[in-house]
DNA sequence: CTTCGCTTGTGAATACTTTCACAAGCGTGC
DNA sequence: GCACGCTTGTGAAAGTATTCACAAGCGAAG
Protein backbone atom coordinates (compact mmCIF):
# COMPACT_ATOMS: atom_id res chain seq x y z
CA UNK A 1 0.00 0.00 0.00
CA UNK A 2 2.91 2.25 1.05
CA UNK A 3 3.52 4.76 -1.85
CA UNK A 4 6.73 7.14 -2.32
CA UNK A 5 5.88 10.29 -0.68
CA UNK A 6 7.35 12.91 -2.08
CA UNK A 7 9.87 15.53 -0.13
CA UNK A 8 7.53 18.36 -0.66
CA UNK A 9 4.57 16.50 0.43
CA UNK A 10 6.02 15.89 3.91
CA UNK A 11 6.84 19.81 4.06
CA UNK A 12 3.58 20.40 3.22
CA UNK A 13 2.41 18.53 5.78
CA UNK A 14 4.63 19.57 8.54
CA UNK A 15 3.22 22.83 7.55
CA UNK A 16 -0.30 21.91 7.88
CA UNK A 17 0.18 19.98 11.61
CA UNK A 18 1.43 23.39 12.52
CA UNK A 19 -1.73 25.36 11.44
CA UNK A 20 -3.72 22.38 13.33
CA UNK A 21 -1.56 23.13 15.88
CA UNK A 22 -2.71 26.69 16.35
CA UNK A 23 -6.57 25.97 15.94
CA UNK A 24 -6.19 23.33 18.12
CA UNK A 25 -5.43 25.32 20.98
CA UNK A 26 -7.87 28.25 19.71
CA UNK A 27 -10.63 25.45 20.40
CA UNK A 28 -11.14 25.22 16.48
CA UNK A 29 -13.04 21.68 15.80
CA UNK A 30 -13.17 21.58 12.11
CA UNK A 31 -11.11 23.27 8.95
CA UNK A 32 -12.09 22.74 5.54
CA UNK A 33 -8.62 21.95 2.87
CA UNK A 34 -9.11 25.56 1.45
CA UNK A 35 -8.80 27.09 5.07
CA UNK A 36 -5.41 24.55 5.72
CA UNK A 37 -4.16 26.10 2.41
CA UNK A 38 -4.84 29.61 2.44
CA UNK A 39 -2.53 29.94 5.42
CA UNK A 40 0.10 27.69 3.93
CA UNK A 41 0.70 28.45 0.48
CA UNK A 42 -1.19 25.34 -0.84
CA UNK A 43 -4.24 24.96 -2.83
CA UNK A 44 -6.99 23.14 -1.12
CA UNK A 45 -6.97 20.36 -4.28
CA UNK A 46 -2.91 19.74 -2.96
CA UNK A 47 -3.79 19.66 0.41
CA UNK A 48 -6.40 16.89 -0.27
CA UNK A 49 -4.05 15.04 -2.24
CA UNK A 50 -1.58 14.98 0.38
CA UNK A 51 -3.86 13.91 3.25
CA UNK A 52 -5.28 11.47 0.46
CA UNK A 53 -2.08 9.62 0.25
CA UNK A 54 -2.21 8.17 4.00
CA UNK A 55 -6.01 7.71 4.09
CA UNK A 56 -9.53 9.32 4.55
CA UNK A 57 -9.54 12.05 7.50
CA UNK A 58 -12.41 14.02 6.49
CA UNK A 59 -15.53 14.68 6.26
CA UNK A 60 -17.80 15.23 2.86
CA UNK A 61 -19.84 18.69 4.12
CA UNK A 62 -17.81 19.67 6.85
CA UNK A 63 -13.94 19.36 6.34
CA UNK A 64 -11.50 18.07 8.89
CA UNK A 65 -11.83 17.21 12.38
CA UNK A 66 -8.59 19.53 13.74
CA UNK A 67 -7.99 17.29 16.77
CA UNK A 68 -7.89 14.26 15.18
CA UNK A 69 -6.13 15.28 11.73
CA UNK A 70 -3.44 17.00 14.04
CA UNK A 71 -2.58 13.37 16.00
CA UNK A 72 -2.92 11.73 12.45
CA UNK A 73 -0.22 14.12 11.15
CA UNK A 74 1.83 14.09 13.98
CA UNK A 75 1.67 9.99 14.07
CA UNK A 76 2.80 10.04 10.34
CA UNK A 77 5.42 12.39 10.43
CA UNK A 78 6.88 10.36 13.56
CA UNK A 79 6.17 13.88 16.23
CA UNK A 80 4.06 12.15 18.34
CA UNK A 81 6.92 11.65 20.83
CA UNK A 82 10.35 13.90 21.31
CA UNK A 83 13.37 13.10 19.43
CA UNK A 84 16.72 13.27 20.85
CA UNK A 85 19.46 15.74 19.22
CA UNK A 86 22.85 16.37 19.20
CA UNK A 87 24.96 19.19 17.84
CA UNK A 88 28.33 19.01 16.74
CA UNK A 89 30.13 22.75 16.92
CA UNK A 90 29.52 25.09 19.49
CA UNK A 91 30.21 27.75 17.61
CA UNK A 92 27.92 30.88 16.67
CA UNK A 93 25.38 28.94 14.85
CA UNK A 94 25.45 25.91 17.18
CA UNK A 95 25.60 27.59 19.78
CA UNK A 96 22.02 29.69 18.43
CA UNK A 97 20.72 26.45 17.61
CA UNK A 98 21.57 24.71 21.43
CA UNK A 99 19.14 27.81 22.67
CA UNK A 100 16.69 27.60 20.12
CA UNK A 101 13.52 27.35 22.54
CA UNK A 102 11.26 26.45 19.51
CA UNK A 103 13.09 23.21 18.98
CA UNK A 104 12.25 21.70 22.37
CA UNK A 105 8.78 23.20 21.93
CA UNK A 106 8.42 21.15 18.81
CA UNK A 107 9.32 17.77 19.95
CA UNK A 108 13.48 17.86 19.38
CA UNK A 109 15.40 17.71 22.60
CA UNK A 110 18.81 18.38 22.62
CA UNK A 111 20.97 16.29 24.56
CA UNK A 112 24.46 16.42 23.69
CA UNK A 113 26.85 18.91 22.05
CA UNK A 114 30.27 18.52 20.89
CA UNK A 115 33.34 21.13 20.10
CA UNK A 116 37.33 21.05 20.05
CA UNK A 117 37.83 24.13 21.87
CA UNK A 118 38.67 23.70 25.05
CA UNK A 119 37.20 26.50 26.47
CA UNK A 120 34.27 25.05 25.26
CA UNK A 121 34.58 21.70 26.53
CA UNK A 122 33.20 21.06 30.34
CA UNK A 123 31.19 24.38 30.34
CA UNK A 124 27.17 23.78 30.09
CA UNK A 125 25.72 25.93 27.79
CA UNK A 126 21.92 26.56 27.95
CA UNK A 127 21.88 22.89 30.19
CA UNK A 128 23.79 21.02 27.98
CA UNK A 129 27.11 20.06 28.87
CA UNK A 130 29.51 20.63 25.48
CA UNK A 131 31.97 17.08 25.21
CA UNK A 132 34.95 17.07 23.31
CA UNK A 133 34.20 15.93 19.90
CA UNK A 134 36.67 12.69 20.76
CA UNK A 135 33.69 11.85 22.80
CA UNK A 136 31.08 11.99 20.14
CA UNK A 137 30.83 7.78 19.57
CA UNK A 138 30.77 7.15 23.47
CA UNK A 139 28.57 10.21 24.13
CA UNK A 140 25.67 9.27 21.13
CA UNK A 141 26.07 5.87 22.70
CA UNK A 142 25.34 6.60 25.72
CA UNK A 143 22.51 9.80 25.33
CA UNK A 144 21.04 7.84 22.70
CA UNK A 145 21.36 11.10 20.18
CA UNK A 146 18.78 9.80 17.30
CA UNK A 147 19.11 12.99 14.89
CA UNK A 148 22.82 14.95 14.78
CA UNK A 149 23.08 18.69 14.20
CA UNK A 150 26.22 19.61 12.31
CA UNK A 151 27.35 23.11 12.87
CA UNK A 152 31.31 22.67 12.32
CA UNK A 153 33.33 24.61 9.71
CA UNK A 154 33.04 23.02 5.99
CA UNK A 155 36.07 21.02 6.23
CA UNK A 156 35.35 19.04 8.69
CA UNK A 157 31.99 18.16 8.26
CA UNK A 158 32.59 14.99 6.33
CA UNK A 159 34.34 13.22 8.91
CA UNK A 160 32.20 14.54 11.08
CA UNK A 161 29.08 12.96 9.80
CA UNK A 162 30.50 9.97 8.55
CA UNK A 163 31.52 9.59 12.52
CA UNK A 164 28.20 10.26 13.31
CA UNK A 165 26.49 7.99 11.31
CA UNK A 166 29.29 5.35 12.41
CA UNK A 167 28.25 6.11 16.35
CA UNK A 168 24.70 5.03 15.53
CA UNK A 169 22.98 8.25 14.37
CA UNK A 170 19.88 8.02 12.20
CA UNK A 171 19.49 11.30 10.63
CA UNK A 172 21.80 14.29 10.36
CA UNK A 173 21.18 18.12 9.90
CA UNK A 174 23.73 19.86 8.06
CA UNK A 175 24.45 23.05 8.26
CA UNK A 176 28.07 23.89 6.54
CA UNK A 177 28.07 25.17 3.44
CA UNK A 178 29.42 21.79 1.80
CA UNK A 179 27.40 19.06 -0.23
CA UNK A 180 27.14 15.60 2.14
CA UNK A 181 26.87 13.03 -0.14
CA UNK A 182 27.50 9.16 0.74
CA UNK A 183 27.31 8.92 4.39
CA UNK A 184 25.93 5.59 4.64
CA UNK A 185 22.13 5.23 4.73
CA UNK A 186 21.94 7.82 6.78
CA UNK A 187 19.68 10.60 5.67
CA UNK A 188 21.09 13.93 5.49
CA UNK A 189 19.60 17.22 4.89
CA UNK A 190 21.27 20.66 4.49
CA UNK A 191 20.39 23.90 5.03
CA UNK A 192 22.42 27.09 3.37
CA UNK A 193 21.85 30.71 4.19
CA UNK A 194 24.07 31.52 1.79
CA UNK A 195 22.62 29.64 -0.57
CA UNK A 196 19.25 30.67 -0.23
CA UNK A 197 20.82 34.48 -0.42
CA UNK A 198 22.08 33.39 -3.80
CA UNK A 199 18.45 32.28 -4.80
CA UNK A 200 17.18 35.60 -3.86
CA UNK A 201 20.26 37.67 -5.74
CA UNK A 202 19.41 35.33 -9.19
CA UNK A 203 15.72 36.77 -8.56
CA UNK A 204 16.53 40.17 -7.88
CA UNK A 205 18.61 40.68 -11.04
CA UNK A 206 16.76 39.14 -13.46
CA UNK A 207 14.70 41.74 -15.58
CA UNK A 208 11.54 42.30 -13.44
CA UNK A 209 8.75 40.51 -14.88
CA UNK A 210 6.35 43.15 -16.05
CA UNK A 211 2.47 42.52 -17.01
CA UNK A 212 2.98 43.66 -20.50
CA UNK A 213 5.77 41.39 -22.04
CA UNK B 1 14.66 33.78 -25.38
CA UNK B 2 14.35 33.90 -21.49
CA UNK B 3 13.00 30.45 -20.40
CA UNK B 4 11.39 30.35 -16.75
CA UNK B 5 14.08 28.68 -14.46
CA UNK B 6 13.19 26.47 -11.75
CA UNK B 7 14.18 27.31 -8.09
CA UNK B 8 15.98 23.85 -8.63
CA UNK B 9 18.08 24.85 -11.07
CA UNK B 10 19.20 28.15 -9.75
CA UNK B 11 20.24 26.33 -6.65
CA UNK B 12 22.38 23.82 -8.37
CA UNK B 13 23.81 26.65 -10.15
CA UNK B 14 24.79 28.07 -6.79
CA UNK B 15 26.58 24.71 -5.54
CA UNK B 16 28.39 24.68 -9.49
CA UNK B 17 29.84 28.20 -8.35
CA UNK B 18 30.87 26.57 -5.52
CA UNK B 19 32.75 24.20 -6.49
CA UNK B 20 34.01 25.97 -9.63
CA UNK B 21 35.64 28.81 -6.57
CA UNK B 22 37.56 26.01 -5.84
CA UNK B 23 38.91 24.64 -8.62
CA UNK B 24 39.84 28.12 -9.80
CA UNK B 25 41.70 28.59 -6.12
CA UNK B 26 43.48 25.17 -7.43
CA UNK B 27 44.54 26.53 -10.12
CA UNK B 28 42.23 24.15 -12.25
CA UNK B 29 41.73 25.30 -15.92
CA UNK B 30 38.53 22.78 -17.28
CA UNK B 31 36.51 20.42 -15.70
CA UNK B 32 33.57 18.07 -17.17
CA UNK B 33 29.95 17.96 -16.84
CA UNK B 34 30.53 14.68 -14.42
CA UNK B 35 33.15 16.13 -12.54
CA UNK B 36 30.80 18.90 -11.33
CA UNK B 37 28.01 16.53 -10.97
CA UNK B 38 29.89 14.03 -8.67
CA UNK B 39 30.70 17.07 -5.69
CA UNK B 40 26.93 18.37 -6.14
CA UNK B 41 24.60 15.42 -6.08
CA UNK B 42 23.45 15.99 -9.29
CA UNK B 43 24.13 13.57 -12.87
CA UNK B 44 26.19 14.73 -15.74
CA UNK B 45 23.43 14.97 -17.62
CA UNK B 46 21.44 17.54 -15.35
CA UNK B 47 24.50 19.67 -15.01
CA UNK B 48 24.96 20.18 -19.14
CA UNK B 49 20.91 20.70 -19.08
CA UNK B 50 21.28 23.21 -16.86
CA UNK B 51 23.80 25.16 -18.71
CA UNK B 52 22.16 24.76 -21.68
CA UNK B 53 19.39 26.65 -20.60
CA UNK B 54 21.55 29.81 -20.09
CA UNK B 55 24.03 29.08 -23.70
CA UNK B 56 26.73 27.22 -24.60
CA UNK B 57 30.02 27.35 -22.75
CA UNK B 58 31.39 24.54 -22.79
CA UNK B 59 34.29 22.47 -25.57
CA UNK B 60 33.17 19.16 -26.41
CA UNK B 61 35.52 16.69 -26.15
CA UNK B 62 37.43 18.97 -22.91
CA UNK B 63 34.44 20.06 -20.64
CA UNK B 64 34.53 23.63 -19.21
CA UNK B 65 36.72 26.33 -18.73
CA UNK B 66 36.60 26.71 -14.96
CA UNK B 67 37.89 30.50 -15.31
CA UNK B 68 34.88 31.45 -18.06
CA UNK B 69 32.19 29.36 -16.39
CA UNK B 70 32.64 30.69 -12.49
CA UNK B 71 32.17 34.49 -14.14
CA UNK B 72 29.65 33.16 -16.48
CA UNK B 73 27.33 31.69 -13.20
CA UNK B 74 28.60 34.41 -11.55
CA UNK B 75 26.91 36.56 -14.04
CA UNK B 76 23.63 34.54 -14.18
CA UNK B 77 22.72 34.62 -10.71
CA UNK B 78 24.03 38.26 -9.92
CA UNK B 79 26.86 37.36 -7.68
CA UNK B 80 29.44 39.64 -9.56
CA UNK B 81 28.60 42.23 -7.11
CA UNK B 82 28.50 42.22 -3.59
CA UNK B 83 24.51 42.76 -1.85
CA UNK B 84 23.89 45.16 0.66
CA UNK B 85 21.64 42.87 3.64
CA UNK B 86 19.95 43.70 6.68
CA UNK B 87 18.88 41.74 9.96
CA UNK B 88 15.83 42.44 11.40
CA UNK B 89 16.05 40.90 15.25
CA UNK B 90 19.24 40.39 16.86
CA UNK B 91 18.32 37.82 18.92
CA UNK B 92 20.02 33.94 19.34
CA UNK B 93 19.83 33.09 15.69
CA UNK B 94 19.29 37.05 14.17
CA UNK B 95 23.02 37.87 15.98
CA UNK B 96 24.92 33.97 14.79
CA UNK B 97 23.91 35.35 11.33
CA UNK B 98 25.50 38.91 11.67
CA UNK B 99 28.93 37.24 12.76
CA UNK B 100 28.80 34.40 10.19
CA UNK B 101 31.68 35.63 8.18
CA UNK B 102 30.70 33.48 5.36
CA UNK B 103 28.10 35.91 4.12
CA UNK B 104 30.61 38.60 3.47
CA UNK B 105 32.51 36.53 1.98
CA UNK B 106 30.35 35.35 -0.49
CA UNK B 107 28.96 38.57 -1.45
CA UNK B 108 26.33 39.52 1.56
CA UNK B 109 27.87 42.03 3.55
CA UNK B 110 25.23 43.15 6.73
CA UNK B 111 24.71 46.76 6.54
CA UNK B 112 22.02 47.53 9.45
CA UNK B 113 20.57 45.46 11.95
CA UNK B 114 17.50 46.16 14.02
CA UNK B 115 15.89 45.34 17.26
CA UNK B 116 13.45 46.38 19.80
CA UNK B 117 15.43 45.51 22.73
CA UNK B 118 16.63 49.08 24.73
CA UNK B 119 19.40 46.67 26.07
CA UNK B 120 20.75 46.06 22.42
CA UNK B 121 19.83 49.16 19.78
CA UNK B 122 22.78 51.40 20.36
CA UNK B 123 25.13 48.57 20.44
CA UNK B 124 27.43 47.83 17.69
CA UNK B 125 27.61 43.81 17.40
CA UNK B 126 30.33 42.34 14.42
CA UNK B 127 30.86 45.56 13.97
CA UNK B 128 26.98 46.63 13.00
CA UNK B 129 25.20 49.52 15.03
CA UNK B 130 22.65 48.05 16.13
CA UNK B 131 19.21 50.31 15.21
CA UNK B 132 15.91 50.41 16.43
CA UNK B 133 13.10 48.65 14.46
CA UNK B 134 11.00 52.27 14.41
CA UNK B 135 13.71 53.71 12.30
CA UNK B 136 13.55 50.32 10.00
CA UNK B 137 12.32 52.85 6.96
CA UNK B 138 14.81 55.16 7.22
CA UNK B 139 17.93 53.34 7.86
CA UNK B 140 16.81 50.86 5.15
CA UNK B 141 16.95 53.94 2.73
CA UNK B 142 19.92 55.45 4.04
CA UNK B 143 21.94 52.10 4.03
CA UNK B 144 20.40 51.12 0.87
CA UNK B 145 19.38 47.81 2.10
CA UNK B 146 18.48 45.36 -0.81
CA UNK B 147 18.03 42.18 0.75
CA UNK B 148 16.70 41.36 4.44
CA UNK B 149 16.97 38.96 6.52
CA UNK B 150 13.83 38.56 8.90
CA UNK B 151 14.87 36.93 12.34
CA UNK B 152 12.26 38.01 14.78
CA UNK B 153 9.71 36.01 16.75
CA UNK B 154 6.91 34.84 14.71
CA UNK B 155 3.95 36.91 15.59
CA UNK B 156 6.31 40.15 14.67
CA UNK B 157 7.79 38.32 11.11
CA UNK B 158 4.57 39.47 8.84
CA UNK B 159 4.30 42.79 10.08
CA UNK B 160 8.04 43.58 9.55
CA UNK B 161 8.17 41.58 6.10
CA UNK B 162 5.35 43.76 4.84
CA UNK B 163 6.94 47.29 6.71
CA UNK B 164 10.74 45.92 4.90
CA UNK B 165 8.96 45.50 1.68
CA UNK B 166 7.31 49.14 1.53
CA UNK B 167 10.10 51.05 2.69
CA UNK B 168 11.90 49.06 -0.74
CA UNK B 169 13.68 46.08 0.61
CA UNK B 170 13.74 43.89 -3.00
CA UNK B 171 14.15 40.38 -1.14
CA UNK B 172 13.35 39.28 2.14
CA UNK B 173 15.07 35.64 3.69
CA UNK B 174 13.20 34.92 6.64
CA UNK B 175 14.07 32.50 9.62
CA UNK B 176 11.20 33.04 11.88
CA UNK B 177 8.54 29.57 11.54
CA UNK B 178 6.00 30.71 9.92
CA UNK B 179 4.86 30.96 6.00
CA UNK B 180 5.45 34.60 4.85
CA UNK B 181 3.11 35.13 1.81
CA UNK B 182 1.23 37.94 0.02
CA UNK B 183 4.25 40.61 0.53
CA UNK B 184 3.45 42.81 -2.60
CA UNK B 185 6.09 41.39 -4.81
CA UNK B 186 8.71 40.87 -3.08
CA UNK B 187 10.21 37.69 -2.98
CA UNK B 188 10.31 35.66 0.30
CA UNK B 189 12.47 32.43 1.03
CA UNK B 190 11.84 30.56 4.44
CA UNK B 191 14.53 28.70 6.48
CA UNK B 192 13.13 26.98 8.91
CA UNK B 193 14.85 24.38 11.35
CA UNK B 194 12.30 22.66 12.90
CA UNK B 195 10.73 22.38 9.68
CA UNK B 196 14.14 20.11 8.11
CA UNK B 197 13.59 18.17 11.45
CA UNK B 198 10.43 17.13 11.27
CA UNK B 199 11.21 15.89 7.56
CA UNK B 200 14.18 14.18 8.75
CA UNK B 201 11.75 12.64 11.72
CA UNK B 202 9.57 11.26 9.10
CA UNK B 203 12.13 9.69 7.19
CA UNK B 204 13.08 8.37 10.67
CA UNK B 205 9.77 6.56 11.48
CA UNK B 206 9.17 5.12 8.10
CA UNK B 207 10.28 1.38 8.08
CA UNK B 208 13.83 1.29 6.50
CA UNK B 209 13.59 0.21 3.04
CA UNK B 210 14.84 -2.82 2.76
CA UNK B 211 16.24 -4.41 -0.38
CA UNK B 212 14.48 -7.82 0.00
CA UNK B 213 10.55 -5.95 -0.65
C1' DC C 1 45.06 14.17 -42.93
C1' DT C 2 42.66 10.63 -40.45
C1' DT C 3 41.42 8.13 -36.50
C1' DC C 4 40.26 7.80 -31.78
C1' DG C 5 38.80 8.92 -27.20
C1' DC C 6 36.26 11.88 -24.84
C1' DT C 7 32.66 15.34 -23.73
C1' DT C 8 29.16 18.57 -24.97
C1' DG C 9 24.41 19.97 -26.24
C1' DT C 10 19.87 18.46 -26.92
C1' DG C 11 15.61 16.28 -28.72
C1' DA C 12 12.80 12.47 -27.11
C1' DA C 13 11.25 9.58 -23.45
C1' DT C 14 10.23 8.94 -18.83
C1' DA C 15 9.03 10.11 -14.30
C1' DC C 16 7.03 13.03 -11.10
C1' DT C 17 3.82 16.88 -9.35
C1' DT C 18 0.17 19.80 -9.53
C1' DT C 19 -4.22 21.23 -11.08
C1' DC C 20 -8.80 20.33 -12.77
C1' DA C 21 -13.29 18.95 -12.37
C1' DC C 22 -16.83 16.23 -10.69
C1' DA C 23 -19.31 12.27 -8.50
C1' DA C 24 -20.04 10.86 -3.82
C1' DG C 25 -21.55 11.97 0.59
C1' DC C 26 -22.52 14.51 4.92
C1' DG C 27 -25.69 17.33 7.75
C1' DT C 28 -29.06 20.95 8.23
C1' DG C 29 -33.53 22.74 7.54
C1' DC C 30 -37.92 22.38 6.08
C1' DG D 1 -37.60 12.07 4.22
C1' DC D 2 -36.10 15.18 0.61
C1' DA D 3 -33.53 18.94 -1.25
C1' DC D 4 -29.71 21.93 -0.86
C1' DG D 5 -25.23 23.82 0.19
C1' DC D 6 -20.92 22.58 0.97
C1' DT D 7 -16.62 19.80 1.02
C1' DT D 8 -14.13 15.60 0.36
C1' DG D 9 -11.62 12.11 -2.39
C1' DT D 10 -9.84 11.01 -6.75
C1' DG D 11 -9.25 9.72 -11.65
C1' DA D 12 -7.71 12.19 -15.67
C1' DA D 13 -5.27 16.05 -17.74
C1' DA D 14 -1.80 19.31 -17.78
C1' DG D 15 2.44 20.89 -16.52
C1' DT D 16 7.46 20.29 -14.84
C1' DA D 17 11.65 18.13 -14.11
C1' DT D 18 14.89 14.53 -14.87
C1' DT D 19 17.09 10.96 -17.41
C1' DC D 20 18.38 8.74 -21.68
C1' DA D 21 20.93 8.30 -25.57
C1' DC D 22 23.30 9.88 -29.41
C1' DA D 23 24.95 13.01 -33.18
C1' DA D 24 28.22 16.71 -33.36
C1' DG D 25 32.61 18.35 -32.48
C1' DC D 26 37.15 19.10 -30.28
C1' DG D 27 42.09 18.00 -29.75
C1' DA D 28 45.80 14.72 -29.48
C1' DA D 29 48.47 11.25 -31.59
C1' DG D 30 50.38 9.15 -35.30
Amino acid sequence: MSVRISDSTVRRLSLYLRMLRDLREQQVALVSSSQLAARTGATSAQVRKDLSLFGSFGKRGRGYDVDQLAATIEDILGLSRTWRVGIVGVGKIGGALLGYADMLRRGFEVVAAFDTDPAKIGRAIFGVRVAPLADVERVVREEDVEIAIVATPPDAAHDVAQRLADAGVGAILNFAPIELHGIDGVPVRTVDVVLELEGLSYLLSRPPARETD
